[in-house]
DNA sequence: ATGAAAGCGCTAACAG
DNA sequence: CTGTTAGCGCTTTCAT
C-alpha cells in the first residue's frame, strides 16, 4: 500500500467558515485581519468554524490585493558556504523585523539572475539583498530601484548603480596579503584561482597586480579558475605544479582552494612556509588548528550581512531616506605561521 | 538626494497589453503559457506590447487559478553550514527537474516549524523535503502528506510517519567511535555537546551509551548543551575543563563542537592523543591538515540531499507510488591521528 | 456592528 | 484561430 493520497477534496475558503458560522465573509476577513471590531459572539463561532475546517487564509487571493510582501529578497551567486553566515544573519534580521525572507540562487548566471530579479519583482518583494553576478543586470536593478523596491549590494558591488552597498575591501586585502608575501622575502607569488568573468576575483587581482608593480616584483603568476567543483580546482592546482614553473608562495582565493591546495601540497611533501609560504582568502576555525597555522584574510559575511539588512530594513521602514550609502568593512589580516 | 521613488505607478496588466496589441486579454494569455496556436501576426504584436510596457505576468494571480506551484520546499532547522551541501544538491535537482526551490528554518522552534509547514501548503508548494526539529508536528505532517503532498524526511526522522526517509546511520556511527576508543585502551569518554530535545543528538547518544554498556564501561561523561552561539558551545567546553573531571577522550557530536574543543584543548596545552584522544562528527576539508590529522565520522548530507530529492522529484512525477522507502547512508568512519 | 457587492490579474471553457 | 465570459479567494468600500 503506498503513500495514501486523498488528493484534496478542495481546501475550505472564506465562504465555508462564513456560512458554518453563519456570518458574512467580510465579518470572516474583518475577524481574521484585526481590521475592525467583531462582537464576542461573531468571534466565538468564527474561531470554531475556523478550527472545525482548519481553514488556512490562501496567500495568493491575499497577495493579490495587497501591495506588499513584507518580505526580503536574497540574491546569491552559488549556494556556498562562505554565504551561509550573511544568509544566517540576513534571515534573522528579516525575521525579528517580522519580514519574511526569500533566498535565491543566481548560480554565477547573468540569465538566471535577471529571472531572478524579475520573479521578486513580480512577486512584490519588499526589499532586495544581491550579490550581484554580472554587471548585466545593471539597468534592471536601477529599473527595480527607480520602481520604489529598495535594493542593497552585498559583497560585491556594481559600479554605477546608486544602492546602499555593504561589501569589504577585497582589494586592500590582497593588496595586504601579496605585500607581506614580500616582506618576507618572496618573489615568485602565485595568484591561485582568477576568474576575470567574476566580479568577486577582480577586485583580488587588483589588489595582487598592484602591490606587485609597486613593490618592484615583476614576475606575476597567475593560475585561472573557471566556474567549477572541486575536482576541477584540484586539477587545476596539479597542473600547475606539474608544468614544473618556480614559485615560492600562494595566494589562495577562497577557503576551499586554500583546503585543496593545502592537501595537494601536504600529499606532494611541500614544507610550508619553507618550501611555500601559504596566505588564504578566508578564515575558519580551523585555520589556526593546521600543522601551520594558516596565515589568512578574514572577511566577516555575518557582519556584512547584519549590516546590509539593516540598511534595507531602514530603508523599508522609512526610517532612512537620504543617500546611498557606501559601507566598507576591513578585512582583518591575520598572520599566523604559514608564511 | 535620495534614493528615487517613482511609486510605480501600477504595473501593466494583461488587459493593457491586450488592448495596446489590440487582442484579447484571453490571446495575451494564450501566447504567453504557449496554450494554444496564436497568429504569428498576432503574436509579434503581443510581443512587442509585452515589451514596450515591460509587462511581467503576475504570479500571484496566476497562483490563484493554478493548483501547483511546480516548487519544492525545503525545511531545515537550522541554517547552518552543515545543511549547505544539502540545500546545494536539493536546490539543483529541483532546478534540473524545472521545480523552483523554497528554503525555510524552523531554528529549532517547533511552533515556527508548525507556521512555516503551514505556509508551505498554503502556498500549494508541490512537496516538501523536511528535517524534522520536533515530534510535535506528527500529526501536521501526516495530514499534509494524505492530503496528497508528497514530504520526505531527510536528515532526522520522525518515526511514526509513513513518509520517505533518507538519513545516516548516526547511532551506529557514534556506536563505532564510541568503540574504537574503547579498543585503543580509552575508558574515561567525554559526549562532547547533547540535548535531550534534538532528535539529531538522540541517535547520536543512544550509539554511545550502547558501546559503553556492551563494552562494559561503567562511566558516562555527557556535557550537555542547549541551542547556543559559539561563545556559549565555548563555554560549557571550558566549564567542564574547569570542573577538574578527568577524561581521556571526547567524541565531539557536530563540526563547530569539534573546532571549538581542538582550539581550546591546544590552548590548555593538551595533546592530542596522548592526554585526549578525539573524534569528531562531520568531516571536513580541513580535519587531514590538523596538526594532528582527525578521526572523523564523515556524512555525506550532499548525498543525502541528492537521494531526498530524487525521492521526492520520482513521487511528484508519479514515477514511483510504492510504499514509503527508507534509505539509510552508511556514515564513513575515518581514521587519522587524533585517536 | 455587520452584510452585499465589486474587483485584484489571470486562466480556461465555451462560442463564434 | 480568437474573443467573451465566468470564476479563483480575498479585501474593501458602501450601505444598512
Amino acid at each position: 500500500m503506498g503513500q495514501q493520497r486523498r488528493k484534496s477534496a478542495k481546501r475550505p475558503s472564506s465562504a465555508d467558515v462564513a456560512s458554518l458560522a453563519g456570518v458574512s465573509r467580510a465579518t470572516v476577513s474583518a475577524y481574521i485581519n484585526k481590521a475592525r471590531y467583531v462582537s464576542d459572539d461573531l468571534a466565538a463561532r468564527i474561531e470554531k468554524a475556523i478550527r472545525d475546517l482548519r481553514y488556512v487564509p490562501d496567500p495568493y487571493a491575499r497577495a493579490l490585493k495587497e501591495q506588499d510582501l513584507k518580505t526580503i529578497g536574497l540574491i546569491i551567486p552559488v549556494l556556498s558556504r562562505f554565504f551561509t553566515p550573511l544568509m544566517q544573519a540576513i534571515n534573522e534580521a528579516a525575521h525579528s523585523s517580522r519580514y519574511g525572507f526569500l533566498l535565491c540562487s543566481s548560480e554565477e548566471d547573468a540569465e538566471r539572475e535577471r529571472e531572478v530579479l524579475q520573479i521578486l519583482v513580480a512577486k512584490r518583494i519588499s526589499g532586495i539583498l544581491i550579490a550581484p553576478c554580472s554587471a548585466q543586470n545593471r539597468d534592471l536593478v536601477r529599473t527595480i530601484q527607480q520602481d520604489g523596491v529598495p535594493v542593497v549590494q552585498v559583497n560585491r558591488r556594481l559600479e554605477g548603480l546608486e544602492t546602499d552597498v555593504v561589501i569589504s575591501d577585497n582589494r586592500k586585502a590582497a593588496y595586504r596579503a601579496t605585500e607581506h608575501l614580500i616582506q618576507r622575502g618572496r618573489r615568485k607569488i602565485v595568484f591561485f584561482g582568477h576568474d576575470p568573468h567574476s566580479l568577486a576575483l577582480t577586485d583580488k587581482k587588483v589588489g595582487y597586480d598592484d602591490a606587485l608593480a609597486r613593490n618592484g616584483v615583476g614576475e606575476s603568476i597567475v593560475v585561472f579558475l573557471r566556474q567549477g567543483d572541486e575536482v576541477d580546482i584540484e586539477r587545476s592546482f596539479v597542473e600547475f605544479l606539474d608544468s614544473g614553473r618556480p614559485f615560492d608562495s600562494l595566494i589562495c582565493t577562497s577557503q576551499t582552494k586554500t583546503s585543496i591546495a593545502l592537501n595537494v601540497l601536504r600529499e606532494r611533501g611541500i614544507r610550508i612556509p619553507a618550501d611555500v609560504a601559504v596566505v588564504g582568502f578566508d578564515d575558519s576555525p580551523w585555520a589556526s588548528l593546521l600543522c601551520t597555522p594558516l596565515t589568512a584574510v578574514s572577511e566577516s559575511t555575518r557582519n556584512m550581512g547584519e549590516i546590509a539588512a539593516k540598511l534595507l530594513i531602514d530603508r523599508l521602514e522609512r526610517r532612512e531616506s537620504g543617500p546611498p550609502k557606501t559601507i566598507v568593512l576591513e578585512d582583518e589580516f591575520i598572520i599566523r605561521d604559514s608564511t
